[in-house]
DNA sequence: ACGTAGACTTGATAAAGATCAAGTTTCGAT
DNA sequence: ATCGAAACTTGATCTTTATCAAGTCTACGT
């Protein structure tokens, strides 16, 4: 990878820290790669050879049983993943694909567990990293074992849209059908949640969603900071 | 905490690696509390005093939303827990409470942040112990997103004879209702699924489950290393 | 040993969610 | 602009899970 475009990875809290020697060591060994949208990156079950960032577009983390198939969450810029794999040398439990065009940066997992082995900053910084991950699956279960579809729905509204800027106004930029599966749910259901929001201040046309009623939405939604992050 | 009751913390992963004096620190700091059954620990939303690892007796994992309560862990020795809070200083995520009379080691938060920042191997050790964390709440959810609540008692009874040792008796240690909400699902569900199983080589009566036939209820747990660990 | 509270089971019913089957809309390719 | 495939919606039905309501069992304290 060419330093100019080492800024922004290096800016991330994960790799902010370490000494600029044992940071490029890793950029050095690193390869910045062009995939097409719905392009397979990793496969669950397999061994990690690369530390994956995106840095460009967005991948799909997802996981298949038994003819069944559900996204457990979408990575977008800049973003580091699959790695407690790579650290552990273990199997990923995830698949990963390309949901647009997308840049990946791979680092070499080699390369990944000897700098760590070597850098104190870098390995605390990995702590935290996986602490604050850990901590998104906590909140992920819980959201799970403890709400219903259409209250997973509204929360993800609310979120969304603090995300996008709290304009009140949603833009999807995946397929409802992604949507439907990250939010464990079947798109015919995710439909007819949508429906039933409209009692709840939220109108959706297409692509957009549109918080008509924020008040009404929250109160429905009963957003919590334990579940929603 | 005496020294001589050191050794078997000492002999965790987690503290395995650590410089002595680094490690005298911690256990200095800590002291050795001894709770009765059915006593809170920590409650969510509440900032970490300190790292407690379970050193007699279990402890439940769980977390409320809404009026409704699910458990997300039930520990036992020798374990930490709540250690990602810990180190990022956050609100934690889960309550906790003793299920049984318990020995709990209590580490200072603080401390352990300070011998963090200054113990490569203890920060090194850290990340280890986190990605395997993380990794479980994964298979966590997987298991609940992609399986039936049957399915997901049969992969526990399957997992439990070997964490029992393989003797295809089961030895319940804990309330049924315990064991339902820790599977995601009612009471009554538990009983009827266990009911259900019957027809796959399980025969249950009281506290004691006994697969008749492992192949049989495997044929129909379809276990999964990716899933179940 | 007895009594009682809580745990467990079982049945009936309701709610939540999945599946099946059309339709309709959207969007990209030609 | 048009066509066709895929995404999305809506309705009907079925499965899964939760809730309500008895009952039975179990374990513990007196």
């Amino acid at each position: 990878m060419r330093q100019q475009d080492w800024s922004t990875v290096r800016a991330l809290p994960l790799f902010r820290d370490m000494s600029e020697e044992n940071f490029a060591a890793l950029m050095n060994a690193a390869f910045l790669q062009r995939f097409p949208a719905h392009v397979s990156l990793i496969a669950e079950g397999d061994l990690p050879d690369f530390l994956h960032i995106v840095v460009e577009g967005s991948v799909e983390l997802f996981a298949r049983h038994d003819g069944q198939e559900t996204t457990l969450d979408i990575v977008r810029p800049v973003t580091t993943f699959i790695l407690a794999a790579v650290i552990r040398d273990e199997v990923y439990l995830k698949s990963a694909r390309t949901l647009s065009p997308a840049q990946i940066l791979m680092v070499p997992a080699r390369t990944v567990r000897e700098v760590f082995g070597r850098d104190a900053a870098f390995a605390r910084a990995m702590v935290n990293e996986l602490a604050d991950r850990y901590r998104g699956f906590v909140r992920a279960l819980k959201n799970e074992k403890l709400r219903t579809s259409t209250e997973r729905l509204a929360n993800w509204i609310l979120q969304e849209d603090r995300h996008q800027g709290g304009t009140r106004t949603i833009a999807l930029d995946i397929d409802k059908r992604k949507l439907a599966s990250r939010l464990g749910m079947t798109p015919e259901n995710l439909s007819r949640n949508l429906a039933q929001l409209a009692a709840h201040g939220v109108r959706s046309s297409g692509r957009g969603i549109e918080i008509k009623d924020v008040a009404a939405l929250a109160d429905f939604a009963k957003p919590n900071t334990l579940l929603d992050g």
